[in-house]
DNA sequence: CTCGATGCAAAATTTTTGCAGTCCC
DNA sequence: GGGACTGCAAAAATTTTGCATCGAG
């Protein structure tokens, strides 16, 4: 069997051509700005807020303004480069787009904020079962699950630590 | 078999009932203006939002301001008769939670923003099952699906309709 | 050159908060 | 009567937008 994945640095290589890609055809200019912020959401391995995604590309390019981050980043997810993930935390949270990303959760802890990326077999089929009830089909679907850390149950040696 | 459903005039009754226990409960006080936000909250058959609960609670109680709604908001959430639903749309959504709620998903008409409540069969074993996959034990999930009306496939009656 | 793109700052939007006064218990 | 509750308006916080200027094609 094939292996389709790649390495990190082809991963980029590929995604920077299918963005100067998605620019060329969209008929929008390749600029410094909008390429720092590429690069700087590429830069991410984890999810990324609007706020996040300016303070790198600024590293990389002085000039990049937070307008410029906010009216970059509808392009990006509609290239599908970027995911947008809102999962009601404030704010909307980003993430470079590496491989196939279907049918995932998002798994929140909500003692620590952090997102996690679970695979969710059969979320897609899941989704169109249930829009189809209602006679839409599917755009989108998302499946979030808000949790905290497993407690164990109490031993004695929990309730009363050794010191 | 037993019926366990209700006629509306008895469910508000209880959902009433049941408000002013958990305000005791909880040593809050019972005020008009709670008790109108919560009449508000209950007159509504679909989903509403703040702003639009303020305007219903002020036709019931003049006095209401819009503090004082998103200050009963979570009380309402908390004492599990008003459920929060967050669906991205920048504002947060609000439904009266009338008889058992669980194993629901939102189904969001994209074209209209219209919010559909329905039946996701093993929601909540599936959301665990996926939780476990991380180490957490579910504290809630949600099932979103955006979608839009099921366009029939063309034929040439509709590519050229008839004036 | 031309018009899309940018930076800056002000605006917009939804929700929160400080404070003085109100009224429930 | 005391402290919880409220209204008002200002504040917060994130995202959007107007406008003069810049620069990609």
């Amino acid at each position: 069997m094939m292996q389709t994945a790649q390495s990190p640095a082809e991963d980029i290589v590929k995604s920077r051509a299918s963005f100067l890609d998605f620019l060329g055809r969209k008929g929008l200019r390749t600029t410094n700005q909008r390429m720092a912020i590429f690069e700087a959401a590429f830069q991410q391995t984890e999810h990324f807020t609007a706020e996040g995604l300016l303070a790198v590309a600024r590293k990389i390019d002085r000039s990049v303004s937070r307008a410029t981050v906010y009216r970059t980043l509808p392009i990006l997810t509609e290239s599908g480069l970027v995911r947008e993930i809102d999962v009601g935390l404030d704010y909307k949270f980003y993430l470079a787009v590496r491989g196939r990303q279907i049918d995932k959760a998002q798994v929140v802890d909500i003692e620590t904020d952090r997102i996690y990326e679970i695979d969710a077999p059969f979320l897609e089929w899941y989704a169109k079962s249930i829009a189809e009830k209602v006679g839409l089909e599917v755009v989108s679907q998302r499946l979030q699950v808000q949790g905290r850390p497993i407690r164990k149950p109490l031993t004695e040696e929990d309730a009363c630590p050794a010191k």
